[in-house]
DNA sequence: TCTCAAATTAGACAGATTCTAAGACTTCAT
DNA sequence: ATGAAGTCTTAGAATCTGTCTAATTTGAGA
């Protein structure tokens, strides 16, 4: 993944191109399998410079709030992390709890009526069953 | 709520009827909010029988692995829970975490292609955007 | 260079959920 | 009715996830 793509694309979000920050937004940007923060905390401090707990959390905060990165929470897990490149779909496996992309498809928004006076921002499709990997030993009860 | 229909839905869920999980399950059915397990800790314990917070933790487990209830995420906030009546929607607000119901629609499946080897089960349509209690206040940055 | 806001840090803290170990209750076969 | 075996409940400890605090460092701009 280049740098200055990352680079800008903070910029684009109006954040500074901290050493941290571009840490953690590199690595979504490389890895398309949804970290926790915890995984990103691992990950990113196994080469320098090392960045404290809170501060993946506070780029975390930062990057979802500037629009960069999704948030996917999982029932029961820790939550996930998504740069978000391409309008996409989930796929959230009932065994193991992965999330995994799907190709984007418009379906109809609700109506002005159901809405009532919500104001309606965006809509996501969210697919539930078992993942490739835990298909197979769908017969076993337990993770 | 007819306690008879509390009772069958149970069995039909292959649970024995225990005080404690009729409690859970008749407060879940009365109540279309999605309460939180703190929230339904302390709206069943005003009456008797008590019951314990493992408790509560075990039967609404119990009760999501045999389908009659129905878990729902929400990023950074306690899970809430619904039993699962009639089939729906959601709408959660961005400001103050509401989940709320929207009338149910179908919407097409993804095509076998994009499934692979995953085993589908269900999906589901979560909007978001401001809640009609928020959207007033839209302009004010923090709940 | 100086100043000041923004960013980072370690560790304490808090909330949500699960676990543990013991006891109470059911079921069912004698 | 009795006893064994499994199921359910319980209090509290433990764990996991995420936030907060207060002190320090960084770096952009004057
Ligand atoms: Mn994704
Ligand atoms: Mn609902
Ligand atoms: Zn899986
Ligand atoms: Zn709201």
């Amino acid at each position: 993944m280049d740098a200055e793509t990352i680079q800008r694309s903070l910029e684009d979000g109006g954040l500074r191109c901290t050493p941290q920050r571009y840490a953690v937004m590199a690595f979504l940007m490389e890895h398309a399998e949804h970290p926790t923060a915890a995984e990103i905390f691992e990950a990113v401090n196994r080469l320098d410079p090392r960045s404290s707990r809170a501060t993946i959390y506070n780029n975390l905060r930062d990057l979802v709030e500037a629009g960069l990165v999704r948030e996917v929470a999982v029932e029961g897990r820790a939550a996930r992390f998504d740069a978000k490149a391409v309008r996409h779909h989930h796929f959230i496996c009932d065994r193991c709890g992965n999330v995994e992309d799907m190709e984007w498809y418009d379906v109809p928004k609700p109506d002005a009526d159901s809405l009532g006076k919500r104001v309606f921002r965006e809509y996501e499709l969210i697919f539930r069953g078992l993942c490739a990997r835990c298909a197979p030993r769908r017969a076993s009860r337990h993770a």
